[in-house]
RNA sequence: GGCGGCAUAGCCAAGUGGUAAGGCAGCGGUCUGCAAAACCGUUAUUCACCGGUUCAAAUCCGGUUGCCGCCUCCA
């Protein structure tokens, strides 16, 4: 398989070719820990975690880092504003962190290193760049010297003097060049600070992932990860760092996915409308916020609404709808998938072309219909498609990170959590509905439909299959 | 001021030279006691607007308008 990659560096899709044949490095920029996540970052985590799915699904051995910042500005100072700890808060954010990211189905990384565990690498690097004239001290604090370094700004586009002559850069007198970045801050009292050459203090924001990627996959590796707006200044630097350490490529793909929005608007502080993913999860089902946020292509922006939500819910409920009448005319699927079909050729296409996700979700869908069409038709040889086509649809499923549930325990856990919001409980449901299965033998329909009229007020929704009447619950 | 992106049906959204995927919603039909679900059919002669290149453009080029992002912590 040939995968092409949309390269922020070149500004262009390139043909991936690893440094290694068959084998892929990626590093991806986690959170900084210092509050909730919230669904910008859901979605790029989840963007990441499929690309890695598909390029181990495509047979690359694929070795995975997404770091911890548990150092930081933001998280002292809200250490300080809660009068805790910084490593505490550092701790609980993260183990929120996973709490929400295991609930989306993410896989762990193959190494999630954290700042302070790096302590002696970041040193090391620093002492790299103030040894090849990269950097400079002033007092406590070292700083990288972005005129030594030739390509400042080739990953983002800009030039020191375009950018110069914009007016929103802070005032420090201690650098050389207003873009010049600390590497080290000295600490200030009270702050979480290590020993250094230069005096106590803590890293600064760029240089970790710099030294982490160096320790976990060489000067070199194949895909640096993160949002958008990482790209100036934290990318920019990082390959200032990298690149001027060791005067070699660092990253040689740059990938980064686009935002979410809420009702059009970008999530900001003074907008106070950031949605955390542990509150999306109270509303909606893990894979609908997968399903969501994969809906759009990675780059591009996708919008938060409650419609939108809405529609990746009756999407998904569709997608299991489908799981459920396959397993009741083919049985449950097989442990391990048969040879593949067309529709998982034609979404690895899709994916093949830059991780095009909203494209093989269409494929994903055509699938169903498909495969519904073959259970309408019931023709000889529609089961054994109907199952081949059900296995094509799982293994895109695993690549998506949805479908990880049987659709019997699906639609348990949407009827429980939805019915939670009724007044009413399965028991009286169930007895209703045998009163009106009743009905309905007696030819009573008049009884049968008010009794499912009585149903559909408090949101519940009946089917009456050949094989029965099952319920759903709407919404 | 600098850099970049986007504009495709009622809504969401793929599609970067060869004649408009998919989803949601709607309508007609099949099925059903009636429904629901599912399936079938249907819904853009057209891709913001104006020019240009080409046998051929939503796709390339130039311009216009509108929206958005980055340049400051930010996924």
């Amino acid at each position: 398989m040939t995968i092409r990659i949309y390269n922020t560096m070149s500004r262009t899709k390139e043909i991936f070719e690893p440094l290694s044949p068959g084998k892929a490095s990626v590093y991806v920029c986690g959170p900084t820990v210092y509050d909730s996540c919230h669904i910008g970052h859901a979605r790029s985590v989840v963007v990441f975690d499929v690309i890695v799915r598909y390029l181990r699904a495509g047979g690359f051995e694929v070795t995975y880092i997404r770091n911890f910042t548990d150092v930081d500005d933001k998280i002292i100072a809200r250490a300080n504003q809660l009068g805790l700890d910084p490593m505490a808060i550092a701790e609980k954010y993260i183990r929120e962190f996973y709490e929400d990211m295991d609930a989306l189905h993410v896989l762990r990384a193959d190494h999630e290193p954290r700042v302070t565990q790096f302590m002696d690498p970041i040193k090391a690097f620093i002492k790299k760049l103030l040894d090849n004239g990269m950097a400079y001290q002033i007092d406590g604090d070292v700083f990288y010297a972005v005129e030594a370094f030739g390509g400042y700004g080739k990953l983002s586009g800009r030039k020191l003097e375009d950018m110069e002559a914009g007016a929103r850069v802070g005032i420090n007198e201690k650098k050389r060049n207003p873009f010049d970045f600390a590497l080290w801050k000295s600490a200030k009292p009270g702050e979480p600070a290590w020993d250094s050459p230069w005096g106590p203090g803590r890293p600064g924001w760029h240089i970790e992932c710099s030294a982490m990627a160096w320790q976990h996959l060489g000067k070199t590796f194949d895909i640096h990860g993160g949002g958008k707006d990482l790209i100036f200044p934290h990318h920019e630097n990082e390959v200032a760092q990298s690149e001027g350490a060791f005067n070699e490529p660092f990253a040689r793909y740059w990938v980064h996915n686009g935002f979410v929005n809420i009702d059009q608007e970008k999530m900001s502080k003074s907008l106070g409308n950031f949605l955390m993913i542990k509150d999306v999860r109270k509303s909606y089902h893990s894979e609908t916020i997968r399903l969501f946020l994969l809906s759009n292509h990675y780059r591009s922006p996708v919008d938060f609404t409650d419609k939108a939500m809405d529609e990746a819910r009756a999407g998904l409920d569709r997608i299991y709808t489908f799981l459920e009448r396959a397993e009741a005319a083919v049985g449950p699927p097989a442990e391990s998938a048969e040879t593949a079909g067309e529709h998982w050729r034609r979404f690895t296409e899709a994916m093949d072309d830059d991780f095009n996700t909203a494209l093989g979700i269409g494929v994903l869908f055509e699938g169903v219909r498909t495969a519904n069409g073959l259970m309408d038709a019931r023709t000889d040889d529609a089961l054994p498609r109907v199952g081949a086509v059900r296995d094509d649809i799982l293994r895109m499923g695993g690549i998506l990170g949805i479908l990880n549930q049987t659709p019997a325990a699906y639609f348990s856990g949407r009827r429980s959590s939805a019915l939670a919001a009724e007044s009413i409980d399965a028991s009286e449901i169930e007895a209703l509905i045998s009163e009106r299965t009743e009905a309905r033998k007696a030819r009573d329909f008049a009884r049968a439909d008010a009794i499912r009229d009585e149903l559909a007020r408090k949101n519940i929704v009946l089917e009456d299959r050949p094989d029965g009447t099952i319920w759903k619950v709407d919404g």
